[in-house]
DNA sequence: AGGGGTCAAGGATAGT
DNA sequence: ACTATCCTTGACCCCT
């Protein structure tokens, strides 16, 4: 008890930890005290190994956006705003904003402008005097982690000054917001002033029927379509928070790893009850931990959603029939839809990433199936926002992506198909826990078409659905209503989904991998614009767009190109450890420079249609194909050094070698051929 | 103070904290001890528990001489070394030293050399199984506890466990241990438990003449002859802190920083006392400062003189006539003193670094001025342990530096001037801080051959003696000494010293430097070994060897010598003429371009500890300096152009030259390779 | 009290 | 130039 109270008082003397200094300090501290008292006995062998290995919970760079690494100089930032912020400091640099003070900050164009950057810095507190060296204490670290799964993504508005930067450019999606129109959240981007006050007389045909009063169909003020930078902590406290609130931190420690080992053992357990050593408290507990995370992950992934629900429940409410957009061109939605793409699909494959036991799968597996399943994902996603053989999904300049455009955009005959399983799908009328428990079932679900050179056998995707319905079914069990009433529904809806399936609706995503190359929201890129190609006339228009995630066109394609290998390898997801070196000075292994790099794909007959020696003797060598050897490049590279690897890039790299010897020019276009320096003709040979 | 101005001077204010820290906590601690001893009658329960959390007092790392924070692997040492340790075990790494295994590590430059670094953790006990004292004898280890528990004069206080391992060295000197001799403080160097076997048989000439049971010249168990790593916080809590404890922190803070600037508007002040906007408390407050200030550096400096003081009145008092060494041979005391020079420059050079105002001049000026009153400050700081026309100076290997020893090496005629301005001095009486407050006015004060070219007229070369010696009569006149009693006294000593200055006594440092190198000692390292010839014969010996800080020949060196440009730019501080290039369009000499500088110190077989070609064939190099270098490039540059030359900045440059074909990278840390347009290979190529 | 773990600061470096 | 990465260091914390 002394020794608790000592315990206690001396961690109240200490300095606090900035980066917590928002979050914690109220009620959880005697009640974790408390709980850490009563549990230390237990946990205390067993779990406490388990749970110091996972890195604290840093979430996004409150600077750019990235991830952040650490709580750099006071603020959680990335590696390199911490060193710019390094760098500024120790300089005493002044900068100079030359678009008007105004720039907002993201990954992508965090090195434009130098003075924002560091006016963001400063605005979220990081100074050398907010550094504390050492570890963090224990006690705060288990806060940080409960605060961080009960609302995940929360941490990221919750200092005020960061939600001003991020919230203001959805303020401008509010209507009643004068002398900005209610389009874009894409415009984020673009962050020259002067293109901001043009915005008006380029701004696409707003529906000004709309009388101000009518708040029928105004979204939150802080709505907006990239839900993972949504903040959802409000849902996630208004909703039945407290009942689930008593097993966040311990479940979260025993269950939160080897999901998929858990998940064979009930399996195991279902199918030979008698043989099988888990226990059904341990189930019980285990299923819970489930429906909580996929909750939380839902408030996190969802809230979109569920904002344009209440909106859509509004405009039925008030027997509002014109919709935003109606009057527009074809033109107007299309721009719309060349935005929401991108966001929608990042949106997806960031929140089935984060599902239990999908983020335990290898990231190739999980590109396979997210490249089946994207569609009926994203489909059972917005579900709720078909009513009544209306569409309320909303584009991001505010048009409304009504059935009618959908008609127009991805063909009657589909858009049936999708009305009608969605109307299915509500009348399930799911809770908000088993709608969310219905993501990683319709992800991980047994499909027809899941590549079948996949070695699935072992991992969830067979397995995980079972456990999941089991899920349901037990939180079902607990409500009021029987069991059957819903696991009819439910197999129904499998059906459904099979339907679907069947009918080709899976097959677009094949087609629109060729179009928005899904592989960049893997790592975190968002740029569409360059592969879309800007289509004049209506019907190209027609024959390109992909809608949301479908196109009339790739419908009709044919299944086999599906499953042909070449299809969903698309060559370029690469297992980093092959490219690894073995440096000889250090002995360890270490990525590769980018000669070394070369040198490698040249010499793996895999990438012989990217790369290619064409004269073995003298080194010289052609790239098939610039722009994959950039992608490769990138990756190998590691995702967060720079935004945008192109060929253009990396040809000036390799033209830098020059300088050196590493590398010669050699006639022809993406010709080069290796210098002695490479150690071509000394150290090493290409086979051939 | 800003956030910019407190980084950039990140490091220093790092130890500052930590210096701050410590006497803050020990101040604390204090007065907590006093309030305990005030509440006692109050309270009785309280007292235990405040009393238990008093750290233990383990003095300095036995490694580096930062703050020990425990008996860490069986030794005392820092956070850092621990670690390190901790990561050398753990990774089983290899280390090896560029700078010929004889690197003496301390806390700046701990992380410079990993070799020695390792070395000296072996060397100082830590191991894995330190619980066990590793190789130390058990017989060894008794005694030391006896030895522990005799010496009442024992000035460090440790734990047991502690003074084991760092007291075993010493424990042999003391005449009492039988078995081991009296010798040597140097061959705490060598950890081998076999050369310890071996040690009588090798041993130098030891005097068997004293008997065992007079104490007279046993030095303390801990004393060293290197004072950096002298542990002095006994000494000053010993003496008069109470009344200088008040003004220990404040003054710390408001006075640490631009103490130049304070002492131009104290002149300023002294000079013009009406325009001076300088109040006589801030005077008061800045003197008490730097007396304090001093004082502290003197007791950590200056601590292994008053260990030497104290045996010399031992001595007298029993009137000991014989003295160690006095049987030896001029070979043993060569060795003695081979092994104290390097410790004694280190060890001034080192103290005079820290000296308010001293530590903010350039590092350039700090050479000169050094290389000028080297010897001044040695004979000050040793003035103390000339009595009664003997010297009880005492050599590393435990032999007594006698005048007669000195008279051999380096002329009576010199010793004579020497005794008598020791003497002389000695007659002020100085208490403790007056003494401390001499060294610095002794490297300030206006020289005559002070070298004319340095611009020293806006410094506090010319200016801080006032001030100090203002601190001095502000001192003594709050003691009971009238003013003038004290300032003609110390006004004579001025004389004396430019007296001695007259008499050529600056003129050794100059030749000294050629022999020892000065300049390692600015950066850490102290290798001396590799550029003292060892001399068999006594006539060569006569002719190379330096006294401390002086030798017979230089004595007689012309004084022209001294004045001419040639002589204050030792073999390192570069002769400038030495690295001009005869430019062949011009036909003129000029400054070498960078890689034209690093070609020429690659070629002298001066640099090759500081950078050497690890491939001569391919031109390829490798820096062991990096900071070396980048000082050097610096002064051959020319140092107005970018007063900071870092390794960063020189290496971009290489990095630069990469682009046109002058450098290439090459593998391996501080490695390049010269390119086809450096002329390697066709207008050059490398001796080797 | 000390071994061991943690993680931010900072250094070095390759690439832009 | 600068940027972002990897890696080492060491201050601080936990736990026994
Ligand atoms: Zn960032
Ligand atoms: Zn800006
Ligand atoms: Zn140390
Ligand atoms: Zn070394």
């Amino acid at each position: 008890m002394t020794d608790d109270e000592h315990y206690v008082q001396k961690r109240k003397s200490r300095r606090i930890r900035t980066l917590i200094k928002t979050s914690v300090e109220d009620i959880v501290h005697d009640k974790q005290i408390e709980q850490i008292h009563h549990t230390r006995n237990i946990r205390r062998n067993s779990v406490n190994s388990l749970f110091d290995r996972r890195p604290f919970p840093f979430g996004h760079c409150r600077v750019c956006m990235d991830k952040a690494t650490g709580a750099h100089y006071g603020v959680p930032t990335c590696e390199g705003c911490k060193g710019f912020f390094k760098r500024s400091i120790l300089r005493k640099e002044k900068y100079r904003c030359y678009f008007g003070d105004g720039c907002i900050i993201n990954t992508d164009n965090r090195n434009r402008c130098k003075s924002c950057r560091f006016q963001k810095c400063l605005k979220e507190g990081m100074s050398v005097e907010g550094v504390r060296m050492g570890r963090i204490p224990k006690l705060v670290k288990e806060k940080a982690l409960a605060e961080h799964h009960l609302s995940s993504s929360s941490i990221e508005n919750e200092d005020p000054s960061s939600s001003i930067a991020s919230t203001s450019p959805s303020c401008r999606s509010s209507i009643n917001s004068n002398n900005l129109t209610s389009t874009d959240i894409n415009f984020e981007l673009i962050d020259e002033p002067l293109f901001l006050d043009d915005f008006e007389s380029i701004s696409i045909d707003t529906p000004s029927t709309t009388s101000p009063s009518s708040h029928s169909y105004i979204l939150p003020e802080n709505f907006t379509i990239d839900e993972i930078k949504h903040n959802s902590k409000e849902n996630s406290s208004v909703l039945n928070r407290s009942n689930l609130i008593n097993c966040t931190v311990n479940n979260e420690e025993n269950f939160s790893k080897n999901i998929i080992e858990r998940v064979k053992k009930l399996v195991m357990k279902l199918n030979y009850p008698m043989t099988c050593t888990i226990s059904d408290y341990e189930e019980l507990s285990f299923i819970r931990y489930l429906r909580k995370k996929m909750f939380d992950l839902s408030n996190t992934y969802d809230g979109g959603t569920r904002q344009l629900v209440e909106r859509m429940n509004n405009m039925i409410n008030h027997e509002i029939t014109e919709f935003p957009g109606d009057q527009s061109s074809l033109q107007d939605i299309w721009v719309g839809l060349t935005d929401a793409i991108p966001c929608h699909v990042k949106n997806l494959i960031t929140f089935a990433r984060e599902m239990p036991a999908i983020n335990e799968i290898e990231l190739y597996d999980f590109h396979k199936i997210m490249n089946n399943r994207l569609f009926d994902f994203w489909l059972i996603k917005h579900a709720p926002l078909i009513h009544n053989n209306q569409s309320y999904i909303m584009l991001p300049n505010g048009l409304q992506y009504t059935r009618q455009w959908m008609n127009k955009i991805i063909g009657e005959e589909m858009v049936e198909t999708m009305f009608e399983f969605a109307k299915k799908f509500n009348e399930l009328n799911l809770t908000q826990e088993e709608f969310a428990l219905i993501f990683p079932v319709i992800i991980c679900i047994k499909g027809i078409y899941l590549p079948l050179e996949l070695d699935f056998e072992d991992t969830i995707v067979y397995q995980s659905p079972e456990v999941l319905m089991r899920s349901i079914n037990m939180d079902t069990s607990s409500a009021h209503r029987s069991e059957f009433e819903l696991f009819d529904p439910i197999n129904d809806d499998m059906e459904a989904v099979s339907t679907l399936t069947d009918s080709d609706i899976t097959v677009p995503c094949d087609n629109i991998l060729d179009v928005i190359d899904i592989d960049q929201y893997f790592f975190g890129q968002c740029t569409v614009a360059s592969h879309i190609p800007i289509v004049e006339n209506q019907e190209k228009l027609q024959d390109t767009i992909p809608l949301c995630v479908s196109s009339k066109r790739s419908y009709k394609s044919p299944k086999s190109k599906i499953l042909s290998s070449d299809s969903c390898q698309s060559s370029k997801f690469i297992n980093i450890k092959k490219f690894l070196i073995l440096d000889e000075t250090t002995g360890r292994l270490r990525r590769p420079l980018l000669y070394e790099f070369i040198r490698l794909i040249l010499e793996k007959d895999e990438y012989s249609h990217i790369a290619e020696y064409i004269d073995h003797k003298r080194g010289i060598f052609k790239f098939h194909q610039p722009d994959q050897v950039a992608e490769l490049w990138k990756q190998v590279k590691g995702r967060n050094s720079d935004n945008d690897m192109t060929y253009d890039k990396l040809a000036r790299a390799l033209r830098y070698y020059y300088g050196n010897g590493i590398m010669h020019a050699s006639p022809g276009r993406f010709t080069f051929r290796f210098g002695p320096k490479s150690g071509f003709g000394t150290s090493w040979w290409p086979a051939y």
